[in-house]
RNA sequence: GGAGAGAUGGCUGAGUGGCCUAAAGCGCAGGUUUGCUAAACCUGUGAACGGGAAACUGUUCCGAGGGUUCGAAUCCCUCUCUCUCCGCCA
């Protein structure tokens, strides 16, 4: 959420900061500021009446004390209406402050003055690449064929299972998957100064909300129903990230400016409608409904956002560095940018089997955007509060991982060799039929 | 799912319609004094949203939302969560 007084006072700045997303939210603006406006006169107006009434019901009690009950009665007589007033201008008051926030939320982030303007990801500029592209003395396959020939993944069963969309792992398929689990999460907590947490993977709509995953994007997620019960709709998702339960860990707290800063690793699965999104019913694993995924979070103090980046990002790197993966990070420009982010960097895998490079990771800092909806705040030592900015990066997905992963090591007779980073955790050196 | 008990400031906890401007204690911060692994005393100590150049000031907040009333932490209704016991259950 974009801070109203922000809006208030520099209406142009934001509209040209939201302008350079390329999605129209500038339009809202001007609506916006009539509606702050209009709520702060109601307030104004109904708040002068809330003391007169506070006064006078004052009056009253000294009087009913002094067995003045006549002089009571007449007062009485003299504010009985005020509170119809106030109830009434309330009304208005709550009508216009919704308004308005209707509005608020659904405002994207302001993106940072250093990110790149363009509208389209061939705008995204690169920042570097690590490793290059391997030379096979044959013809790489794909990793749908590699896990058919392996026996790594049951494309036909899983859709059996949950429909497109939905993979299941099996024999080193599945120990794969459980080994580079352990791997990144022991990776981030022993390396990296995280602190592990396991959050639940059903969220309240808050947490939604909070993150900034809604309104805007309800469409995406699995909403949960208990039994036949509609009236419990709505209420719980299947969280699309650990972002969600984790960067709402602590929501509506104010903490103490020497917690910060705070690192937490999750692992969780993620679930995904991708209503409308390409890709979805083709097989594979580029695009699924389930994946799994280790999240880094981060709260920290405003000033340090954009460092904690930077080795936000550098975090992720050292998953494919280790596991000997060629990628390119790239900075993701004002037009291509999520909702919530102020800068963003991704993370892209070279794939041979596909001949392309797949996003493994999304590092980002929200800034106090996030924070700001979850009402998540840390006390100065000078005792002011502030909103702490929140980071958030993919530490790294996992379907994808193993994809690149598998096409990147694979052998001439269908083997997968396994990086010296990743034997200890499957106890092999190579996969093979 | 059934029965019961609860929810008050950072924490403990009093408060059953009007000086509640929420007692008291603990904690925390500052000060004074005595001197030494600290103690005593004094003062201060929440949040949100408004108004104001500022000093300051108004409103709201006692789990949440409604209601009664001139006036609600307090009375009524609905809901949520926590705890105890029973049932079911991995």
């Amino acid at each position: 959420m974009l801070d109203i007084k922000l809006i208030r006072e520099q209406p142009d700045l934001v509209r040209q900061r939201l302008a350079s997303r390329n999605a129209g939210d500038e339009a809202r603006i001007d609506e916006l500021l009539k509606l702050d406006e209009q709520r702060r006169k109601l307030l104004a107006e109904v708040e002068g009446l809330k003391a007169q009434r506070n006064r006078v019901s004052k009056e009253i009690g000294a009087l009913m004390g002094q067995k003045k009950i006549e002089e009571a009665e007449a007062k009485k007589k003299e504010t009985r209406d005020l509170g119809d007033k106030i109830t009434e201008l309330d009304k208005h008051a709550a009508a216009a402050e919704a308004a308005r926030d209707e509005i608020l939320l659904r405002l994207p982030n302001l993106p940072h003055e250093t990110v790149a303007v363009g509208k389209t990801a061939e705008d995204n500029p690169v920042m570097r690449t690590w490793g290059e592209k391997v030379n096979f003395s044959f013809k790489p396959k794909s990793h749908v064929e590699l896990c058919e020939s392996l026996k790594l993944v049951d494309f036909a069963r899983g859709a059996k299972l949950s429909g497109s969309g939905f993979l299941l792992y099996t024999n080193w398929g599945a120990r794969l998957e459980r080994a580079l689990i352990q791997f990144l999460l022991d990776l981030h907590i022993t390396q990296h100064g995280y602190t592990e947490v396991s959050p639940p993977y059903v969220v309240s709509r808050d947490c939604m909300v909070g993150v900034g995953q809604f309104p805007k994007f309800v469409d995406q997620a699995y909403a949960v129903r208990e039994g036949e019960d509609n009236s419990t709709l709505g209420s719980l998702y299947l969280l699309p990230t650990a972002e969600a339960p984790v960067a709402n860990i602590h929501r509506e707290e104010i903490l103490a400016e020497k917690q910060l800063p705070i690192y937490y690793c999750a692992y969780s699965p993620c679930f995904r409608a991708e209503a409308g999104a390409a890709g979805v019913g083709t097989r594979g694993m580029i695009r699924v409904h389930q994946f799994d995924k280790v999240e880094l979070i981060k709260i920290v103090k405003p000033e340090v956002g954009y460092d904690e980046l930077e080795k936000l990002v550098g975090n992720a790197e050292k998953v494919l560095q280790l596991l000997e993966l060629h990628y390119k990070v790239i900075q993701l420009c004002t037009g291509d940018m999520g909702f919530a982010s102020a800068k963003t960097y991704d993370i892209e895998v070279w794939a041979p089997g596909q001949g392309q490079y797949l996003e493994v990771s999304s590092c980002s800092n929200c800034e106090d955007f996030q924070a700001r909806r979850m009402s998540m705040r840390f006390k100065t030592e000078t005792g002011e509060n502030k909103f702490p900015h929140i980071l958030n990066g993919s530490g790294t997905a996992l379907a994808r991982l193993f994809v690149a992963l598998v096409e990147t090591h694979q052998q001439a007779d269908g083997s997968v060799l396994i990086p010296a980073a990743l034997q200890p955790y499957l106890k092999t050196d190579r996969i093979q039929a």
